[in-house]
DNA sequence: TCTGGGGTCCTCATCCTT
DNA sequence: TCTGAAGGATGAGGACCC
């Protein structure tokens, strides 16, 4: 028997696709083509989501407040972001990378990791597969998309960012320290604002520093999770495997206001919408959640979540804004007036419909918002709403838990 | 400078059950 | 019956990612 073809060392490739957004509005608007482009909320509150690299040339960035951006580049043209085109593109873009392997790890709409370890007999070394997956991006969506290839996927990862834009970075196994050890520390997965601050405090800016320093201090510093990721991703390891899919763990809608909110009223609505947003999601993936959480974010920006437990798992708009609205009525009164609200569905199952259950007593709010979803099927999302019952009382108690109240604890110390 | 939206994961406190 | 320990579930907040 022949012996088998051995794995290649660098397995793992991180594809990225370069400016996704912004990219996609240029391709299908020439008038948006090699001009300064910003895609993200043009009103007073809005920030950049995906700069174009004639924006970046002045210094625009993602997660950048929109009117510092225009400040930066007064030129600068802003398109509102469009998921569902994003969605479908991304869905094409998938298309290619599945065609190389079935292992691929959809990270976001714009970049996965792929396992090519089984793919080298079909298609050739991961070098090669990575030049024709940027090839046929290119030639059959008109996009670019840089791809990093490594031993593993913390090191793939960092590769694609060094390839950018437009390119190819390879992390040879023997290879591994001196790619790392010049990379700031800002450069590492889990690595933000304030662990960068925290390890700046003990003078470590380099990966090459962190490595050098002793695992104690670091624990103290960061504590004992934060401390082992980073120890293992200086030395290079990383033991996770690509994983196909991974079912979600919640599933939320937010939004943040031109203006600050004040009377109960409007904050009511706004809260029956957002639960009926989250609710539409759950039963369009045949999910159903437990916990309900709020997010209330104040005038003077701080955020505070309060969450509450069902004694059934639920799909509809009704019993999510129920349990928001009992959240929201126990919060102190005096308080300032709101920002941002959110509401999240966590513990996450499958629906009433998909489970069968014998003894699921019928939901007539559930009814009604199935038949809902058919007419927004037929005529558009926009063609039938829940009228004005933010006002109306809450749901009766028997409908949340009550063995689980509300309950306060200190702020954690930060 | 003035901070979006949708997520994941981690830590810590508290409650409840065994 | 009482007590304490251990561990899971829940709730809140924070850091981080794209």
């Amino acid at each position: 028997m022949p012996a088998a073809d051995p794995l290649p060392p660098e397995p793992i490739l991180h594809v990225d696709m370069d400016a996704f957004y912004a990219s996609v509005h240029a391709r299908d608007d020439p008038a948006l083509k090699g001009v300064p482009l910003a895609v993200g909320g043009s009103g007073p509150r809005g920030v950049v989501m995906s700069a174009s690299y004639e924006a970046r040339a002045y210094g625009v960035r993602s997660a950048m407040p929109s009117a510092r951006a225009r400040r930066l580049c007064p030129d600068l043209t802003f398109v509102a972001p469009d998921f569902s085109r994003y969605k479908a593109e991304s869905e094409r873009v998938m298309e290619i990378l599945f065609s190389f392997t079935p292992l691929v790890e959809q990270l976001s709409l714009d970049e996965a990791f792929l396992d090519v370890s089984g793919a080298a007999r079909l298609f050739g070394e991961p070098a090669g597969i990575a030049a024709r997956i940027r090839e046929r991006v290119r030639t059959e969506r008109d996009l670019i998309c840089s791809v990093g290839i490594a031993p593993n996927k913390f090191l793939a990862k960092l590769a694609s960012a060094k390839a950018k834009p437009d390119g190819i970075c390879r992390v040879e196994k023997d290879a591994v320290r001196a790619f790392l050890d010049p990379l700031p520390v800002e450069d590492l997965w889990g690595v933000g604002e304030q662990t960068a601050a925290a390890l700046g405090r003990l003078g470590v800016r380099t990966v090459a520093e962190l490595r050098t320093l002793p695992g104690g201090v670091l624990q103290r510093a960061l504590g004992p999770g934060l401390a082992g990721h980073l120890i293992d991703i200086a030395h290079g390891r990383d033991t996770r495997g690509v994983v196909v899919h991974e079912p979600a763990k919640q599933v939320s809608a937010e939004e943040t206001f031109d203006t600050d909110l004040d009377a109960p009223a409007h904050i009511r609505r706004e809260l029956l919408r957002l639960s009926e947003r989250v609710a539409r999601r759950l039963r369009s993936e045949g999910l159903a959640a437990r916990t309900v959480t709020i997010k209330v974010r104040y005038a003077n920006f701080s955020t505070i979540t309060r969450s509450r437990t069902m004694a059934e798992p639920s799909d509809t708009g009704t019993r999510l804004y129920a349990a928001a609205r009992v959240l929201y009525e126990a919060l102190p009164p005096g308080r300032p007036r709101i920002r941002l609200l959110g509401v999240a569905a966590t513990g996450l199952g499958l629906s009433a419909s998909e489970q069968l259950r014998l003894d699921a007593r019928p939901d007539p709010w559930r009814e009604t918002s199935l038949a809902m979803d058919k007419v927004r099927r037929r005529f558009g999302p926009g063609a039938v709403a829940i009228a004005a019952i933010a006002d109306a009382e809450p749901m009766p108690p028997n409908d949340t838990n009550e063995k689980t109240p509300v309950r306060r604890r200190r702020g954690r110390k930060t």
